[in-house]
DNA sequence: GACCCTCCCCTTAGGGGAGGGTC
DNA sequence: GACCCTCCCCTTAGGGGAGGGTC
């Protein structure tokens, strides 16, 4: 059986894959020509090494590297590709949950920014059902109402820090509160209780800092200004007893998009500030 | 409000993020120092760019790169972000479907190598049940029994070739398989009938060179080379005319294991020649 | 002494040349 | 004239230095 050679054009063409690919594999010595012209340096290859390229590309298909390709096919043995494809199978699962995660943040940005779209003017009141969430939070370390933003950033810092430790560190996606005691706010006093983030229920925290924030209905008020919180709280509060709503629990600020990038654009920031209230019946 | 400001090591530290990550986005434009020492160089930040480095972080687990992060940030508008997000949607989804793909591909491999290293020694005869069987191919162009292995390979481009052109060219995990007429077999002419690979149920290829191969009882040899294919084709004649087995249908030379890459170690292949019997009642 | 600076080189899997020989 | 060769530079998101100033 005469070898009818090839060149590397024609490997090229007829496995559909490029020369400089075919080149780079003869560098890391997945395939080398079978034949080199020691004056030209001319690549030739032999038909039967199809089989070859197909293998690298069956293996690439799998999602693995050139150099795991590599050692693969320079051990000559079926156990070790055995072992890689056990392995593969293992990072996989790895890579669907966090597309799977990713893909969840992403539907959750876009409503949040569907959300901000259509949130009220600043100032605006409302008596809403809020359902059952889920938050993680700990105690504020500082309280940030006196000493400024930089003290909340510090609170901030905590919580993450928190979460880290307990390796929850993709926490971006999630919307943050933080609460004021139901006797602080009824007194006026702007005292930072808990500085939490509100968390989905598939999130795996049911340790440390879990809570449920009761079903019910809640009056708020809209704005779009971390530093008209103060005013605005007050403006709850006069709307609260002016229209005889029992405040029934703790006071939370919560931040309904996180889209505070834009220097220029405080428009980009959402707060809904909320308490439970009751009816005297 | 004093502006205190951070060295790079704390802001670092802070965000648990590296120095040279920091230097990077100040490099890239997403996040420049509040502050730069005209003299020493020496970046400083402010704590409140804690906020965009979140933000950044946040882009980032959506996976979306640094340049269409840039991107977004330097727009300063919602919309594009709200765009990019819904094109990140689809992205995801493209990668799911093909994590999806990869792993029943791998799994396939992983049975197939568990099926190799229990084969049978080289010359067993058998007689089985086989299941349905899906496959899709094309007329051997060629007669690869008289052409040789480079006839056989051009038969192998010609259908890799055909299902490139219906947009599917990830078909090496699948096993290949060719045939030999009934009445071509009986009569001991080795004529290249078809040559398809066998497709799962999942394998979008309802159209063109599709068929099914029927249940039923086939008489099987096992082998571990190429070269010798006629000679055991020829056994397993004999055997199912010694066994007065019936061929009631086209012979099936089946590649159970695609692991021929191994230059040195032949054993890495893995032939059933077959063909469906029926009995004399 | 610890911190920060600016180069500079390195990693994956190739793609796209330039400049020069070869079928 | 079309094909092939060897450099060489480029892409992502940083990591890890070396050599030298700075808090």
């Amino acid at each position: 059986m005469q070898e009818e050679l090839l060149s590397i054009g024609k490997m090229a063409q007829l496995n559909r894959i490029s020369i400089s690919t075919l080149r780079l594999y003869d560098e890391k010595g997945l395939l080398k020509p079978r034949y080199v012209d020691p004056d030209s340096g001319y690549r030739y290859y032999s038909i039967d090494q199809n089989a070859r390229l197909d293998m690298i590309a069956y293996m690439k298909e799998l999602g693995m590297s050139l150099a795991e390709i590599g050692q693969a096919l320079r051990k000559e043995d079926i156990t070790l590709i055995e072992e890689l494809l056990a392995q593969k199978n293992e990072q996989l699962h790895q890579q669907m949950r966090q597309l799977k995660a990713r893909h969840d943040a992403v539907e959750r940005a876009i409503q949040s920014i569907e959300r901000y779209r259509k949130s009220p003017v600043t100032g605006t009141l409302s008596l809403e059902y809020i359902d059952r969430r889920y938050a993680w939070g700990i105690p504020c370390p500082e309280n940030f109402y006196q000493d400024g933003i930089h003290s909340y950033e510090a609170s901030l810092q905590a919580l993450r820090h928190t979460l880290a430790q307990q390796g929850l560190e993709q926490i971006h996606s999630y919307n943050i509160g933080t609460t004021i005691e139901r006797e602080d706010f009824l007194a006026g006093r702007f005292v930072a209780g808990q500085i939490f983030l509100f968390a989905g229920r598939d999130l795996p925290l049911r340790q440390g800092g879990f809570q449920i924030l009761d079903s019910g209905m809640y009056a708020c008020i809209y704005l779009d200004n971390y530093d008209d919180e103060i005013s605005f709280a007050g403006m709850l509060l006069d709307y609260c007893q002016t229209n005889g709503y029992r405040i029934a629990g703790d006071y939370i600020c919560e931040v309904m998009s996180g889209f505070h990038v834009f220097d220029n654009d405080p428009r980009s920031m959402f707060l809904r500030l909320q308490v439970p209230v009751s009816f005297e019946k």
